[in-house]
DNA sequence: GAATATCAGTTTGTATACAAAAGCAACCGT
DNA sequence: ACGGTTGCTTTTGTATACAAACTGATATTC
């Protein structure tokens, strides 16, 4: 969905870099936690090379880090880190929330709304894992709504970093009631006439978002 | 300077990189042209392997690009993806102006003072080999000023990629010199204490930088 | 003459084999 | 007993070999 397979130039490697990321995502492969080369090419019946560039992949994507010792580590951040990652991503969400509002076409905006109606859908069912995709598909839609490819892969990116932690922060079904409840009001500021107000309200978002992650994360 | 070999864990590949970068900067690799992993191989007297990685690093730094055929070539934008990317960057920058006006401590500010020393230096040289790494020291250290290494990393990455183009706008010594009285006036601002001034004195400049890479690039 | 199909020649992706570096532990010396 | 050194084992980096995919071209047929 992210990326519809513009050219399957090499299905193993992005298979193997999807699936690491769905460990990561699901919490099979905790933060720190070493990655071996050799088992993973077992493990996904391939040789060492294709696993080594899907790890090198995940390395230079910020996903992975390359330990101290030996080996690739899953990322693990401080709380200081942390801070300062959501940080970023507040000022990068914040420009595109302006951009969204100044230039918002048409287009994107059926596109924001057909998003934020999966998202109301997903949590009406209690579908969590429903729920954090068509949520990712949401803010993505207004990263493209700056119209803006290099701003939009920026946020992407920030966004794929960020995911394991702010997955933690959906259990309950009030969670995502509540979720949807912010991004109602989000989106309203997005859509208002005044730049200002969807900066504000974008600002805000992200620091009501950092908060519940730090207090799952702690 | 940038990397100080924090791991030499693979010192092959990190010449590779550092050779392209050096040529694509050197401009004896044109934008779009064609790398083949063969005779980069035979070229550095090694074997593919370390070739493959070292284009697939650069790849996901956008430096290069997976052809829509085949092979990897050198990134080139057209005027409007410039336009994109110039944007972004200027949005960038301004997110530092901001944080590093807000922040600025004293030990920031001398060392974004030394860099400005530096940059009046080459310029009275006429050094524009010396003119342009000091230049990317300033806003490096500006980066740096944001005390979040996230936001530094995202604003040296855009510079890694705009280098090739930003390059060809400085030419002759009154290029250097008018370069240096934008910086004067840049930094008067950063260090003023109205954030608002920092913010707009970095939009100007990087408007203005754009416009004479435009013109050097059109 | 044009269009399609097939074939040859590159080129790239994957596998395997090999070598060197680094961690770890055991052993020896003091 | 403690520390240092040496040797083994694991892991990683590089090379090479192999197979499949894609490009381009030529030939054949309509």
């Amino acid at each position: 969905m992210d990326q519809p397979a513009p050219s399957p130039r090499s299905a193993t490697r992005h298979k193997i870099e999807a699936a690491l990321l769905d460990d990561i995502a699901a919490g099979l492969l905790q933060p720190g936690e070493r990655l071996d080369e050799t088992r993973l090419a077992e493990r996904f019946g391939v040789s060492r090379t294709p696993v080594r560039e899907a790890l090198s992949g995940l390395t230079a994507q910020g996903v992975l880090v390359a330990g101290e010792k030996r080996g690739v580590r899953v990322a693990q951040y401080s709380r200081a880190e942390l801070g300062q990652m959501f940080e970023a991503m507040q000022e990068i969400e914040s420009i595109c929330a302006r951009l969204a509002s100044q230039r918002l076409t048409l287009l994107a905006r059926a596109e924001i709304e057909g998003a934020q109606a999966a998202c109301a859908d997903a949590a009406a069912r209690n579908d969590r894992l429903a729920y954090i995709k068509a949520n990712e598909a949401l803010h993505m839609s207004i990263y493209r709504a700056t119209e803006n490819p290099y701003i939009f892969e920026l946020a992407s990116d920030f966004r794929r970093k960020t995911g394991p932690f702010r997955a933690k922060k959906l259990e309950t079904q009030e969670d995502l009631h509540a979720s949807v409840e912010n991004h109602i009001d989000l989106l309203a500021k997005i859509f208002s006439e005044d730049v200002q107000t969807a900066v504000d309200g974008m600002r805000k978002h992200m620091t009501e978002s950092f908060m519940r992650v730090l207090a799952a994360n702690g």
